[in-house]
RNA sequence: GGCCCUAUCGUCUAACGGUUAGGACAGAGGCUUCUCAAGCCUUAAAUCCGGGUUCGAUUCCCGGUAGGGUCACCA
């Protein structure tokens, strides 16, 4: 069988990190199972649309390296077309297709005209409510004669209904296994609105059918709604896609993740700084896990590991800190090139042509977390920041022993080439040596010299940053220092 | 409230019905060390409760409890 899996993401503007969840685990089916990867835009209401949501999402796809085999496609130039030979693929376009389908349901009686306003439907639901009962459609228009349905047609906005027939479905989810429900529970779902556009329910089905969709992999909201669809397809006569409803993703209140409780979009997270590749390990592998110790995962493994039977059925809490973790086993990983490219558009104010700054990122990336850190780290490499002399004093010595340590320091490093500069371990050895001559310990001549070159209590080992600011600059920067100490 | 789903450390998770219930993040302690990171080592921390099936339940079944989802002319 010839796997065929669709996301189908309303445009909202921007991707929720439960629908990149979703995508995710399609994505990573489609690919191992070497099935199509199928986009196709939910737009059938029209007051969610969002202007420029297409092309926006379409964007955060790219940028996320996830390429789908079939549907709508934003050009270079900025237009959007489409691949694929089962579109439309945007299914406001698609308006006429639904309509032959609905007929035919109507006329085999298997779904209904209903002329009841919103006004009475909600007085319905009150009183369904008020009597401890779920609310429901009463049927109230299915009595209606045909001739007074035509009648009223003519004058009268319309829905058109689907009539739930008695009995229960089961459907084996890929992932929950056999689930069963009573179609008492289930209402009279609109198929058609009075605007002429199908629900998502009709809509759904329809496209699945005429797209050859085999899976519908999606998230754990959508199981109470399955019957629905399972009973229209019985309807059609279609045979339904298999499901697989997989598990949430949560707050740390344990609901359902929401817009009001930070940031939520997959574009936020690259903005704060997060690789895409942290963010595919992290979230391909919440409510799924490959049953290994290990906790780094290319797309790649992904990719071949997954399987729909290792997919858990609880929610996942998203654990921001484990997030930043394995952003910093990323960043740790990234070679000076990509490295000095992932950073550029975070840190606009560093100037990269300065090769100071290309040298700080290889020491700095040890501290890292986030792309965003670098803005911060990198600057006292550019320029030295303004400090107290009293903190170039080592807690175990005295200004006397500092200062006298930076001028013989400052001795030996002045006769050094630049070529000593260039390499750490024999920069180090020059220090090294000097220290074991005199007998000191290494604080007395480390931490002055190290406080000197990076103006900070904190900072990386003054090795580095004598390899990282070169000879000019770090000469330049004892000479302060003792300055400072005179 | 009805219906549905779910239940292992704080969090993400592992364990053909037989393990000292494992790993990771965060926590604590230590090593290393001039400082901060990184790294390495150690440590604390969980099978929701009650029945049943079984020689033996984290695992299978039932009930309870708790949490979540869902009950639109939204998806």
């Amino acid at each position: 069988m010839n796997i065929r899996v669709r996301i189908a993401p309303s445009p909202t503007g921007y991707m929720h990190i439960g629908t990149l969840h979703t995508v995710l685990f399609n994505y990573f089916f489609a690919r191992q199972q070497g099935g199509a990867f199928i986009i196709r835009i939910e737009d059938t209401d029209q007051k969610r649309f969002v202007d420029g949501a297409l092309e926006s999402l379409l964007k955060t796809l790219t940028t996320l390296g996830l390429e789908h085999d079939e549907g709508p496609v934003l050009n270079a130039d900025g237009t959007l077309s489409e691949k694929g030979s089962f579109g439309p693929y945007i299914q406001s376009k698609r308006l006429d297709i639904y309509k032959p389908y609905v007929e035919q349901l109507l006329e085999k009686g298997e779904a209904y005209v209903c002329f009841c306003t919103a006004e009475r439907l909600e007085e319905m639901r009150a009183a369904q409510t008020a009597a401890k009962q779920t609310p429901k459609y009463d049927r109230h228009c299915l009595a209606l004669s045909k001739d007074e349905v035509e009648a009223r047609k003519k004058t009268e906005p319309f829905v058109i209904r689907m009539k739930v027939p008695e009995g229960s479905t089961t459907f084996d989810d890929a992932v929950r296994g056999p689930i069963t429900i009573k179609h008492s529970e289930v209402d009279d779902q609109v198929l058609l609105k009075s605007d002429g556009f199908p629900t998502y329910h009709l809509a759904v089905v329809v496209d699945d059918h005429l797209m050859e969709i085999t899976h519908v992999l999606r998230g754990e909201e959508w199981l109470p709604s399955t019957p629905k669809q399972v009973i229209l397809c019985q309807m059609f006569g279609w045979e339904s896609p298999v499901f697989a409803h997989i598990p949430l993703l949560l707050n740390a209140d344990k609901k359902k993740l929401s817009k009001r409780q930070g940031d939520v979009a997959a574009e936020d997270f690259l903005s704060k700084g997060y690789l895409v590749d942290t963010l595919i390990n992290f979230v391909g592998t919440l409510g799924f896990n490959p049953k290994s110790d290990e906790e780094i995962y290319s797309k790649a493994q992904l990719i071949e590991l997954f399987d729909l039977s290792k997919v858990n059925r609880s929610g996942a809490v998203m654990n921001i800190e484990k997030l930043d973790w394995m952003n910093h086993q990323y960043i740790a990983k990234l070679d000076e090139q990509k490295l000095y490219e992932a950073v550029k558009p975070f840190a606009p104010e560093i100037d990269f042509t300065n090769p100071i700054a290309l040298r700080a990122l290889q020491i700095e990336k040890s501290r890292a977390n986030r792309l965003t850190d670098f803005a911060a780290s990198l600057a006292p490499y550019l320029g030295i920041p303004a400090y107290v002399p009293t903190i170039l004093v080592w807690k175990k010595a005295d200004a006397e022993d500092a200062k006298k340590n930076l001028e013989n320091i400052r001795a030996i490093l002045s006769g050094a080439g630049e070529e000593a500069f260039a390499d750490i371990t024999l920069i180090e050895g020059l220090i090294k040596e000097y220290i074991s001559t005199n007998a000191l310990q290494n604080g007395n001549v480390l931490w002055p010299l190290r406080v000197a070159l990076s103006g900070a209590e904190k900072s990386a080992s003054p090795f580095e940053l004598l390899w990282v600011l070169g000879r000019g600059e770090s000469l330049k920067r004892i000479e302060n220092a003792l300055n400072l100490l005179a």
